[in-house]
DNA sequence: CTCCTTTTTTACATTGTGTTGAATAATCAA
DNA sequence: TTGATTATTCAACACAATGTAAAAAAGGAG
């Protein structure tokens, strides 16, 4: 993770910001923080802030960033659509779960759009990716793939903001189970597809 | 629309900070919008706009508010959940259509998340409540209503958002029948809830 | 016309941004 | 350890925008 080749000051004033912002938006929510604030909190020069990261959002993506890399860097791959859409949907609850007061608050309507826009694609991406894997590229399908998938992406993330908002009054495995549920009953995975059934396709 | 009983200079000088929002928001987004510009557009004194709302935001609130209730009043009512989906779906797509510059940037990572939260907790709240009118009140469901309606609320509008942001590809009612698709093939309406097909149930 | 409200004008204090140039201090590489 | 490099600090600046105030001017309602 830590680039063993930065300067342990770049290391350690980044890691006093990305602190600093945690700490902030924990107390006041995204919005109100200035980059005063945050320079204040970890008792650093307002200036070396510019000197890292260009302005506030440049801080909360790089650190996101990290953390989402963290995060899938230690998922197992998947063979199967389906299998993948359960792995995920687990894996990103128990992630929301564990920095459930980053985005309880990023989220809300104190949050950041860029960054929800940002998840809404990423989802849609990686669920378009991996149907790319699966379904064949001459397959005639009842809906553009992409349409699909920014509807399951969009569902997905409804389903997350909803949890984390309500202060996720299930488990992960519960909310993955449900999520699950709802994809699999659903839209192109039981449509004809020229009769395979993709759900059991592997690779 | 316009209230009879309000001072002419105050519908005027209303009407003339909503249009030079919009104009702004066209041209340069929201987010980089100030107080200053819009007064200076509409060829006000700041300080009028401070005597009418308390911020960016607040005229934004009140301005989509009136947008949309516009569009829902004029709206004839549905009898069936099937029907209303349907019906509410189109008349959303239009909606979207008729004020697309307007979409295209509020749902942009230039755009304001308080005004995707409301939307998105809209239609989960305006689902659940065409839902509980129909699912009778003691009827086992194999997931809480809020769970379901979360997940479509927020399929419908990463639908929308995929459909502005990409300059609309398709018309209104090719969307409209796509979403349709998506969400009559899915979850609630296809499991059992005591082997009634809901999608036929009139009131 | 007269009262009442809205709008303008001018002004002020406050906060935050983004950038400077020079001094200082920490780290790295050899 | 030394010398070069790079990060950080300090002080200061110009700028843009916010939010508020009091008094004067303009406009609409009845």
């Amino acid at each position: 993770m830590t680039d063993q080749r930065l300067d342990r000051r770049v290391q350690r004033t980044r890691a006093l910001l990305r602190d600093a912002l945690f700490e902030l938006i924990h107390e006041k929510g995204y919005t109100a923080i200035t980059v005063q604030d945050i320079t204040d909190r970890a008792n650093l020069n307002r200036v070396t802030f510019y000197f890292h990261y260009k302005d506030k959002d440049d801080l909360l993506f790089k650190v996101m960033q990290d953390l989402y890399n963290a995060l899938t860097a230690s998922q197992p791959p998947t063979h199967s659509l389906h299998e993948w859409s359960r792995q995920d949907a687990l894996v990103t609850f128990r992630h929301v779960q564990e920095y459930a007061h980053l985005y309880r608050v990023l989220l809300s309507e104190k949050g950041s759009l860029s960054l929800v826009g940002r998840l809404i694609d990423y989802f849609a991406q990686a669920g378009l990716e991996k149907a790319r894997e699966i379904v064949p590229p001459d397959a005639a399908l009842p809906l553009p793939l992409e349409v699909v998938e920014h509807f399951y992406a969009g569902a997905f993330f409804g389903l997350v903001r909803w949890w984390v908002l309500r202060d996720m009054p299930y488990t992960p495995e519960t909310m993955a189970e449900m999520c699950h549920r709802l994809e699999a009953n659903s839209g192109l995975w039981t449509w004809g597809m020229d009769d395979r059934d993709l759900t059991k396709t592997e690779l």
